[in-house]
RNA sequence: GGUACCGUGGCCAAGUGGUAAGGCAAGAGUCUGCAAAACUCUCAUUCGCCAGUUCAAAUCUGGCCGGUACCU
């Protein structure tokens, strides 16, 4: 039996009550992979799995930044890398389960990530694209690492200027980083489970369903007090959807329906990429869901069973 | 029954004689410190139908069909 489980699918596929199911099977702890799920008192809107839902399954990964503090993909992994491997001491399973695919494969692999600038690196790059264009960035990115100025295209803003970024920070292009943290052995060697539908319009539909049961147990509610609390509207957390959205209802600058409708078509959007990144991890054994497929629970029992050895 | 207007991809919509803008939706894809983010690509041989005028028609003419408004 492989210690550790990965659980990747699209956003309402059913990846937490599939997790909880073989934790309690197999002995295992769940390892949270959302990158929205770690903040505090945004519990309704990021589908959190609340005490009933989690059985008494102990859950990790929940519940560790505050909505201000900006969070990425390394804190997550510094913070989960550990976790994991304090289940597996105990003899336990560590069922890693989530859609955000770069910190799953990230702490899978064990990516090491370039320092993060400290000396205002980053705001001179984005005066200096203001005010020069972008082409210039990118020229400027093809003298220092050609490779990285190929793949990326021109209004790829984000990426070329991390990119220049890391290179004025390090003296070292991220090409050449990357490919160095590449080199090295992943990090953990899980037994990847990937939750589908057979038929895209359902996984829509239960989006569509979700969202308005959402609204139902009181998400306004939530975001009424997050602000009250002081969470500026602009911050990372708030830019989830479900939240930033709805934060112009309560401002009055969006009438509830058409937020509503917003929120669902974001999240088809969002669930469409998400299969997009997990489709290309060829060690995913795909769980089809949908009418006349066999329960899912039956389903990953039998590919634990195959996988066994 | 009469008069007027309208009929362009799944939806909205530009184009009024020179060889089908754009947006949305949808699909595919990229991804190493904001990732529930950011970015890329694809998507009408054809403009309700038929006939005509013209070198050339989504664009002009006639008929038919369908819709809408008003009148009777």
């Amino acid at each position: 039996m492989n210690p550790i489980i990965c659980i990747a699918g699209p956003t309402a596929s059913g990846k937490t009550a599939l997790a909880v199911e073989l934790a309690k099977e197999y002995h295992g702890e769940v390892v949270s992979c959302d990158s929205m799920q770690v903040y505090r008192r945004m519990n309704i809107g990021t589908a959190k799995p609340t005490r009933e839902e989690m059985q008494g399954i102990p859950h990790h990964m929940l519940d560790v930044a505050e909505p201000w503090e900006d969070f990425s993909v390394s804190r997550y992994c510094e913070m989960a890398a550990p976790i994991v491997e304090s289940i597996l001491s105990r003899g336990k399973t560590a069922i890693i389960a989530g859609g955000t695919g770069l910190y799953m494969d990230s702490l899978i692999r064990g990516n090491a990530f370039a320092p993060f600038p400290s000396t205002g690196v980053r705001e001179r790059l984005e005066a200096q694209a203001d005010a020069e264009g972008m082409e210039a960035m990118l020229a400027w990115l093809r003298s220092v690492d050609p490779e990285a100025a190929r793949r990326l295209h021109l209004s790829d803003r984000k990426r070329i200027l991390r990119a220049l970024e890391v290179y004025l920070e390090t003296g070292e292009t991220i090409t050449a980083h990357n490919r160095r943290t590449q080199a090295l052995p992943p990090r953990f060697c899980p037994l990847w489970l990937g939750l589908d539908f057979a038929d895209r319009g359902e996984l829509y539909r239960r989006i569509d369903l979700r969202v308005d049961e959402m609204l139902r147990q009181g998400l306004l509610e939530e975001i009424r007090e997050l602000l009250e609390g002081g969470i500026p509207p602009k911050c990372t957390a708030m830019q989830a959807i479900g939240y930033k959205e709805f934060v112009d209802v309560l401002r009055g600058d969006t009438p509830l329906e058409q937020a509503v409708e917003a929120v669902k078509k974001s999240s088809r959007h969002y669930a469409k990429r998400q299969l997009t990144w997990f489709r290309r991890n060829q060690s995913i054994h795909w769980l089809t869901r949908g009418p006349g497929r066999p329960e899912i629970m039956e389903s990953a029992r039998q590919i634990l069973r195959e996988n066994d050895n």
